[in-house]
DNA sequence: AAAGAATGAGACC
DNA sequence: TGGTCTCCCTTCTT
């Protein structure tokens, strides 16, 4: 993508300012502009310390001298400097590439942030055409569309919660049948439901989990009631409406016996066709539960290697046999449901590093997407081809350093040609002047990035990301906020003014959270990313993009 | 405003 | 296998 359209025009928002904060832009643009100056010269110019040196020769004391040279932030040598400067981040060259990982190159000059994509490998079909393929074959071929549509991409903030959370967003999940239903669930194991069609109808659950909420699904017989699992080693099943949770497993039931004794849930999966709810540790372990009955059936079975952490599970949208699982021992690998044992997975998908999701492509469940940590989305086109290497590998900052959930390259589950996904960006681009993170849309059939989603009011990484089974929507988790976005075409026709909400909740979230009745016919686009309980960052928002204070140099 | 903390993978021994 | 160090393009609180 050409650098000019980076520079697109944000969405005008309206943000309140304080009194305190009203100087004018051009001030801010002034100190702002010493500082980074000051920041960027890690050297003292050597006359200082000569003049400083000649005074005290003067007073008569020994001068000391120091010769300061240009010290690398990053590698500590001398002779160039990384780090921030401004919104852009300079690469220590002494490291290899911070995108694609390959040496010889900085992120700066490097060929995959321009195009992401890199080393197409075609499958290899294979020539023998099995009876499962040819039945799956006659089965989809029908449903493939003629003409590709072209993507819709909700670019637009529509609506947020501003810090709704008390803790990073950990999971997000629309409502199998409302339209207007997003549940996220986070660090702390709290799950949230918002009603973004109404905005300001939103609940906190609190005491369904007491730590980090790690994947949740509907129960498919039941549009009213979740699974979730979480680090405190249990699967809930809690009624949306009442809040009442019921614990179908319990890991750590003599309770905390030490760190290398503690399990913890992550990844999670409901097959309708069985049943049964799948949930894995993080010692590389499967467990099941029954969906009727709730008791957990079968013994653990090892899937990954051992003592490592499973932080994924997909059933296949139409072969309810199959499961696929990723982990940290750097795989992702498919199962078959009839004979799980350990070392018995039907094939293991090998990556670099840590697998952070697997999933089947949702109509279909004939492609696979993965995303791994060392900075590639990984497509296998087909689960009946040939899947010793996958099919596309593009290059995209996902790798994170702490503190941030993983990211998750996610299916829009309405493209019907299984080629749209989305996922968000690790590293920063310097939008006029502020550091921003988009969320980036891939066709992963070329690789090519579609559309990059960003707004200046977000500075926060958006690692959770999750499109709308039905509608052209895109709902984000980037800290302890949600976002809605929507195509801005369709947001500014079609929708009225007071629709536009961002609010901001705060630790007094739960005081008025549940039918917290606002009148819609207020003050309505003051509400936008402005928050009535003026919270810290939206005090220091100022209202040009240009003059957006931009990320500090650390 | 600067510092601290929370916290996870990987390398190395 | 387990302890320890390093990474140091986060985010929030004090």
């Amino acid at each position: 993508m050409p650098p000019q359209t980076r520079r697109s025009s944000f969405p005008k928002v309206v943000i309140e300012r304080d009194t305190e904060s009203e100087e004018s832009s051009s001030e801010d643009e002034a100190v702002e502009e010493e500082e980074e100056q000051e920041e960027a010269n890690v050297v003292v110019p050597e006359e200082t310390i000569e003049a400083e040196a000649s005074e005290l020769k003067k007073k008569g004391k020994t001068p000391i001298t120091i010769t300061l040279k240009k010290v690398c932030k990053v590698c500590k040598k001398t002779g160039h400097e990384a780090g921030f400067r401004g919104a852009t981040y300079i690469d220590c060259p002494m490291k290899p590439c911070f995108l694609c990982k390959m040496p010889g190159h900085t992120t700066m000059t490097c060929p995959h942030r321009v195009a992401t994509e890199y080393g197409i490998v075609p499958a290899p079909r294979k020539n023998t055409t099995t009876s499962l393929e040819f039945v799956f074959q006659r089965q989809l071929q029908p449903r493939l569309p003629p003409i590709k549509p072209a993507y819709v991409i909700p670019d637009q903030v529509h609506c947020a919660v501003i810090r709704y959370h008390s803790r990073r967003v950990a999971c997000l999940e629309f409502h199998p049948t409302n339209n207007n239903i997003l549940l996220s669930g986070d660090k702390k194991g709290q799950l949230g439901i918002w009603d973004f069609g109404k905005v300001h109808e939103k609940t906190i659950y609190g005491n369904i989990h007491n730590c980090i909420l790690n994947n949740m699904k509907f129960n498919p017989t039941n549009g009213g009631s979740i699974y979730a699992a979480s680090s405190d080693g249990t699967i809930s099943c809690t009624d949306l409406e009442t809040g009442i949770s019921l614990s179908l497993m319990n890991l750590n039931p003599n309770g905390w016996e030490g760190p290398s004794r503690w399990r913890m849930l992550y990844g999670l999966d409901v097959n309708s066709d069985k049943s049964v709810v799948l949930v894995a540790d993080n010692f590389g372990y499967l467990y099941m539960a029954d969906m009727r009955s709730n008791n957990i059936i079968s013994k653990p079975t090892l899937i990954h290697k051992k003592g490592t952490k499973v932080v994924g599970l997909n059933c296949n949208p139409l072969q309810p046999d199959l499961l696929l699982s990723c982990g940290n021992d750097h795989f992702a690998r498919i199962w078959d449901m009839r004979r799980l044992e350990a070392g018995s997975s039907l094939y293991n998908l090998e990556h670099k590093r840590v697998v952070s999701s697997a999933y089947f492509s949702p109509q279909s469940g004939s492609k696979i997407l993965t995303t791994s940590l060392d900075n590639r989305i990984r497509v296998w086109d087909s689960i009946f081809g040939n899947l010793d290497y996958p099919s596309r590998e593009i290059v995209h900052s996902h790798d994170f350093n702490r503190y941030l959930t993983a990211f998750r390259a996610e299916w829009d589950p309405k493209d019907s040609s299984e080629s749209l996904v989305v996922i968000g960006r690790y590293i920063s681009e310097n939008y006029d002047g502020a550091a921003l993170h988009p969320i980036d849309f891939i066709n992963i059939s070329t690789g090519q990035l579609v559309a990059e989603v960003m707004d200046p009011n977000i500075t926060t990484i958006s690692p959770v990301n999750k499109l709308h089974p039905r509608e052209d929507i895109l709902a984000s988790g980037s800290s302890r906020s949600l976002f809605i976005w929507r195509p801005k075409k369709l947001s500014n026709i079609a929708q009225p003014r007071e629709e536009k909400r961002i609010l901001l909740c705060g630790e007094a979230s739960k005081k008025h959270t549940k039918k917290h009745d606002h009148n819609s016919d207020d003050d309505s686009d003051n509400d936008i990313f402005r928050g009535k309980d003026k919270g810290p960052k939206q005090k220091k928002l100022p209202l040009k993009s240009s003059s957006y204070s931009s990320r500090k140099s650390r």
